[in-house]
This record gives structure tokens, sequence and C-alpha cells, in this order.
DNA sequence: GTGCTTGCAAAGGATTTGCACGCCC
DNA sequence: GGGCGTGCAAATCCTTTGCAAGCAC
């Protein structure tokens, strides 16, 4: 790996924490991965990630297993809303979903109490055990309203 | 096209007004794959459509061109819990969401007013005006989990 | 040192596309 | 008859895998 110290970057020993907690090397393509999600927040792919991070030297199959070994973290969550590759957005640790904006790719993460208990009360009616749910929501953010609006 | 006899079913007029409907025309490899859908009703994917199908003479492409089709139409619905390939289901043709059994992968429709009011309300509140949205709750349905206890 | 991680390149699988032919209306 | 729809095969896209070398602990 060439260029290693361009990769390391402010809040090391938290990364470093949040990796081990999962029982895990804290490496430094891992490290850079992780960093370039936070960076991004809403809404990114692997092919950006890896574009990003290829001039460093990190290999396109190690940013597909740390998005994934960072999904299976609860750092990152998948979206659902494309089809044809898979999208991802950095996520707080408690269970909950996402609002995205269709007009400019903004994510807003929800912790929708009144959905969580439709959901339950739907499993129970049909007599379902609850194993676990998906929900996203599709709209127009505030900004976006007022911007179409302007025009 | 050969055989194509072996692909005329029933209800055929009935398939024909959907796709005039829609303005597309209706065609034997379409009413082919709408009749392979309908009769798996959940849970099936292009290839298995395609394998049924190529005996007959139907070719890859018109089988997801056509599932492509019938999504428009609204007779299908892709599930998104499959992440490596595209899972459709047949489906009413009012808005619904669904439910899916982790063992025996069936699905059952649920059209649930509770959990539409809480997306709706949850719009609002981030001000978001609504566009569309994706309910999908996964658990154990009663006779898997009838099964499991017979163990 | 041990063995988890990595980069590379090649494999893989699902889906799409280009194009000439054929069928629907 | 005109043009939409089709089959075929190749192309494309995203993602995974195999493997030797490298790094973390």
């Amino acid at each position: 790996m060439k260029n290693a110290d361009s990769l390391n970057f402010g809040m090391q020993s938290e990364i470093d924490d949040k990796l081990r907690e999962h029982g895990v090397r804290s490496t430094v393509p891992r490290r850079a991965v992780l960093n370039a999600a936070q960076r991004r927040g809403a809404r990114f792919n692997a092919e950006e990630i890896y574009t990003e991070l290829r001039p460093a030297g990190v290999g396109r199959a190690t940013v597909f297993r740390t998005l994934d070994l960072l999904v299976d973290m609860g750092l990152l969550q998948r979206l659902h809303t494309d089809r044809h590759c898979s999208t991802y957005t950095v996520c707080g640790p408690d269970h909950h979903h996402h609002l995205v904006c269709v007009r400019c790719a903004d994510v807003v993460e929800i912790s929708a109490a009144a959905a969580e208990r439709a959901v339950r009360a739907i499993a129970r009616d049909a007599g379902y055990e609850l194993d676990s749910h998906l929900l996203e929501i599709r709209g127009i953010c505030p900004q976006c309203q007022a911007a179409a609006r302007a025009t």
C-alpha cells in the first residue's frame, strides 16, 4: 500500500474501537472506507468509494468487503431505492428507517415508532412471528419543494 | 416461434384487455410470461420463468422486458428481500405491501392502512411531499411456526 | 510468528442491448 | 404495410472469488 499516510484521518481511535468491538482488525483500508463513507453520509455506492480510494491503493474487492462489514456492524445500511446497484447510507446504531428525497437524493433517518407499532400489529394479525422489516419512504424534501416553487 | 399453441392459455381475452389497456400489444410471449407468473403467484424470478418458457421458444431478453412491463402495469411487484437478483410477486391492482415468510418463502399481501397512515404522518412531520414508499415485513408464517414446534 | 486482510485479475451471475427478422393491428 | 416486439448472442454491469503477498496483533 503506497501513500498510506493520506488515509489516516482524525478520530482514529474511535473508529479503531468500533472495528475491534466487532472482533475485526483495524486496518488502513478499512478506516479509509469508513471515513469516506462518513464524509458522504447519505447515499453513495461502492464505485464512488472505490474511485476515491483507488489512487491511494485500495482495491475494489476491499471496498465491497468492507462495505459489507460495515453493514453487518450496523454503521451503514443499504437503501433499496436503486435496482441496479447497492446504495448505502451512514446511520446511527439504533433501529430506524429512511426518508429519501427523489430530487436531491438527500436521506433522512427516521425513527418511526408509529410505523413500528403498525408493523408489529400487521404481523400479529397475520399470525406471523416478526423477524425484520424494511421501510423506505420516498418524497420531495422541503428544500426541493421550495426550489420547485421558485421556478 | 415454434410450438406457439402450447402457450395459449385460458382467460386470454382478460389478459389481452390488460395489455391493451396499457397501450401495448398482446403477443404470445407476453401472455406466456404473464400466465407463468400468475401460476406461480408468490416469489419467483426471471430465470425460473425463462427456464419454463425457453423450450417454447421464448427468449431471455423477452422475459426480462416483459417482467419490467408487468411491473409498470402494476400486475407484478418486485420484492426487495434478495440482494443478488430481482424477485417478483403477483399482486392486485390496489396499493399494498408484502409479508414474506423467511422459512417457506410464502408471500402474503397486506393492505396496511395503519402503516399507510404512519407513513403519511412521518413524511408530513419531516416536511416531505410524499412520493411513494416501500414496506416489506419478514417473519415466520403460522405453518412454519407449527412445523418448528412439532420438531 | 500466525493467520486475518489485501490487491489483483479473472470469474461470475443477472440483466441489457444491437440488430435482423417476424408478427400484431 | 408499418412498426412494435422478438430471439439470439454478445456486451455490460455490479459483485465475488482465488490466491500469493502483506500487515495487524
